[in-house]
DNA sequence: TATTATACTACCAATTTGGTAGGAATTACA
DNA sequence: TGTAATTCCTACCAAATTGGTAGTATAATA
């Protein structure tokens, strides 16, 4: 029952770029390593999961940086988990399991599921700032 | 984000003694390890954790075993839950952090641990069966 | 006293977590 | 046009966690 740094870090830096937004500048990791003391090389790599989820844009080279590519309130929080962390699926019973029919259990997970998808839903980038 | 299979047994090892209940009898492990298909030499392991939480009675020797020393509706899920994965902390940031005092995602986290917290705590045994 | 069952301790393989390292590709700017 | 800055990509690695197994000691009962 953990969120793993990948996940932290991942909402740190949409944070960051948020706070960011409205100067419509590329922000280097380089900056954001710096402020909020996480490796530049760790955040490459997590970075990178947020980059394939196109939920920044991004520009390499000299004075190139990533940036957010719509406005804060247009995040949930649950994109930006499930890009760094995978879909929530808290249990990992899947439908080969023998049992699934008569499985007292199943619906609680369900359940569980649903309300910890609805939680980060219901919640913008913005609502955090 | 994952409830490991501890949890997972654990739920299903006290839905068993629930359904039990009123006979009153002491169940084997042995008897759910062959109605769960889950190795007798796990569920000792998980068993052990609700044990020391004084979930179960106990008896050992011939025609012991385990049973519920309350009914299932005085269980919630959260103590199953929070005697076999440990109390609900979704993140490892501490107090500790230099961080603590700005830090926005702080109430997320918090926000998250209590909605958790309060989806198990309103949930009995009773309730699944 | 033989059998049945829990209790305890130690061990182990596979996976996940939380990174590090090095270099290639790309862009801006002097 | 060269150089510095920056992302992109691949490979690697140590430590912790997960999901078990194995063996033995201890207790209760018939």
């Amino acid at each position: 029952m953990k969120i793993s740094t990948r996940g932290r870090y991942a909402l740190i830096i949409m944070i960051y770029l948020a706070k960011n937004y409205n100067s419509n500048n590329f922000i280097t990791l380089k900056e954001i390593s710096d402020n909020e003391s996480i490796s530049l090389k760790y955040l490459e790599k997590i970075m990178a999961l947020l980059t394939k989820a196109k939920l920044v844009d991004t520009l390499r080279g000299a004075s190139g940086g990533y940036k957010l590519n719509r406005s804060p309130e247009e995040y949930t929080i649950l994109e930006i988990i499930k890009a760094s962390e995978g879909p929530i699926r808290t249990v990992d019973c899947d439908n080969n399991c023998d049992k699934k029919d008569t499985c007292i259990s199943k619906k609680l997970w369900c359940d569980l599921d649903n309300t910890l998808n609805e939680f980060f839903d219901n919640k913008t980038l913005k609502d955090l700032l």
